[in-house]
Order: C-alpha cells, then structure tokens, then sequence
DNA sequence: TGACATCGACTACAAACGTAGTCAGTATTG
DNA sequence: CAATACTGACTACGTTTGTAGTCGATGTCA
C-alpha cells in the first residue's frame, strides 16, 4: 500500500537555513549581502558570517547568482520560488504520501483550519478547476 | 510579508532514509529486523546493515522500541505516524509557508490535479467543517 | 594618512546523514 | 560437532548542515 521515498541524493538540495535566505533574495533582490544580513538580523539570531556562508553555498549549488559590482557583490537568486516549491512538495509528498499528491491535498484538508473566508475561496478554486479541465495547464 | 522559519533543531528529527524504515514498521509491527530488511529489498538498493543502522538510529532517537523475543529484537514504532505527519507537516508549513497552513492548503489546492472523485470528496470535507465549529477539534 | 570596518575567499568543526564494515555471540544445518 | 549464517553492538567514513573564525584586500572616516 504504502510507497517508499528512498531519499534523492542527486541535485543539491536548499537546506532549512539556506531557505531563510532564498526566502529573502525572493522577495527583493538583487541585494547585496549586507542587506540579505539585514533583512535577517530580526528575524534568526545569526551571525553575519552565518549568513554569508549560507551565501556561498547556495551560490556553489547553483541556487543564487551573483553580479559583480564594484566592491561588493549584487546576490540575485536564479530558481523561481515557484519552481522550488514546486520541488519541495513533491519530494514532501514522496516522503510522507509515497507520492500521491492528492492525498496529501487531502490530508491536509482534514487537518488544517481554514476561516470561513479560506474555505470559501478553497470552493471557489474547486469550482474553478471544475472547468478548465481536459487540457494541461491553464495559465 | 513572508515569514522566515530558523531551523528547529531541538528534538531529533527523522532522517529521510529513517522515514522509509518507519514506513514499514507503521505498515506493520512488531517486525524483526530481518523482516524490515525483507519489506524494504524491493524498494531500496539498501544493504541490509544499511538498514540495520538505520533502526539502531531510530531506537536510539527515540523513534523505535523493540521487544527483547529470544534470539532477535522485535521493533516497532514509538510514535504514531499520525503525530509525525503532524509535526512534519508543521515544519513544513513552517519552511514554505511561513507557518501558514492555510496558505500551504490553498497552495496546493492550486497545483495539485485532483481526479473528480477527489474533487468531491474535498468538498465533502469542506462542509463537514462548516458544520463541527465553534469548538476545537472533533474526536 | 592612519585606524578601523567590510567584503569575499578560505578554513573549522561538531552533529546528522547515507551507507556500510567488523566482531563476538548464538542459531541452524549438514 | 563443525561450518556457516544471522544478530545486535560498535566503528567508519565521506558529505551536508549549522554555525562560525581567519585573512588579505579594499573602502571609509576622523
């Protein structure tokens, strides 16, 4: 019944605190490291060279590039949030759902609260995908 | 805006490989190693000291209890695999979503394709809800 | 102009993880 | 009984992760 995730091993993965940091190139950026230092200073108790080693390996795995200017460098990320995401799920889903999305859609549905506003527009996207249907994606 | 998640690291966490022994354990239980061993040959390339280790490891995180049953150990789960969806969905949440649940639902709500039976039963769940409020969780 | 602050590059180091190997005891089997 | 197989205990080892420190070049401020 249950499906096995054998972990994946392959690409490199952004790690929990590395996240913290993409988090904030998403949402502005380029920035130099100075300001992703900034921008994390309230939120985690991290040294700045905490975070400017997180810096470096997401730039040495790929996930973040960076633009020479002048002294410093302009820290840009180069996966979109969605795509990553998008990745994390499923590997989140392969873990704990043996890959099945939809009943991890599921479980979630029984074990999350939602307002009434949440649940309402949960409705409306069902309602939504009611139509759309039979081809791919609709964008 | 978005909410930036510091790693845990206070409790132990179960590894991604540990996951696959817990799986089987959670499937069926007390088993003995060499029957865990036996579940997971199809579905990993695991040596069968790989797995081993892996349960010492989850003994020894607390994850796994075993029975002392004359030449072997019998082991099985500590924890239900309920609770640890619970908290993995947590620090899931927590990682993505900052924490918001209700954004991960609607999130995947938006990109995972549910089969129209899925559909429905969602909805279903969606109106249960609206009934059973007004008093914290429904046994 | 000299002291100090910063930057990026490189190094550090313990814990967790993936993935086993060795070893001493015990069970099984010919 | 002797050879073999399997058990749990302990050890191993490279990589990733969390969390920094050092160092040399360069920029800033008094």
């Amino acid at each position: 019944m249950t499906a096995i995730s054998t972990p994946d091993s392959t690409r490199p993965r952004i790690s929990d605190a590395e996240w913290a940091v993409m988090d904030v190139l998403w949402n502005q950026s380029p920035l130099a490291s100075s300001e992703v230092v900034e921008a994390l200073e309230s939120a985690t108790d991290w040294q700045p060279r905490t975070i400017k080693t997180l810096l470096g390996r997401l730039v040495k795995k790929g996930f973040v590039a960076y633009d020479d200017d002048g002294p410093r460098y302009l820290y840009r990320p180069r996966v979109a949030r969605r795509e990553v995401m998008r990745r994390e799920s499923r590997s989140f889903a392969q873990r704990l759902f043996g890959g099945d999305e939809a009943s991890m859609l599921l479980h979630f549905a029984r074990t999350v609260d939602l307002s009434a506003d949440e649940a309402e527009e949960l409705r409306r996207l069902l309602d939504e995908k009611a139509f759309g249907e039979a081809d791919g994606e609709a964008p």
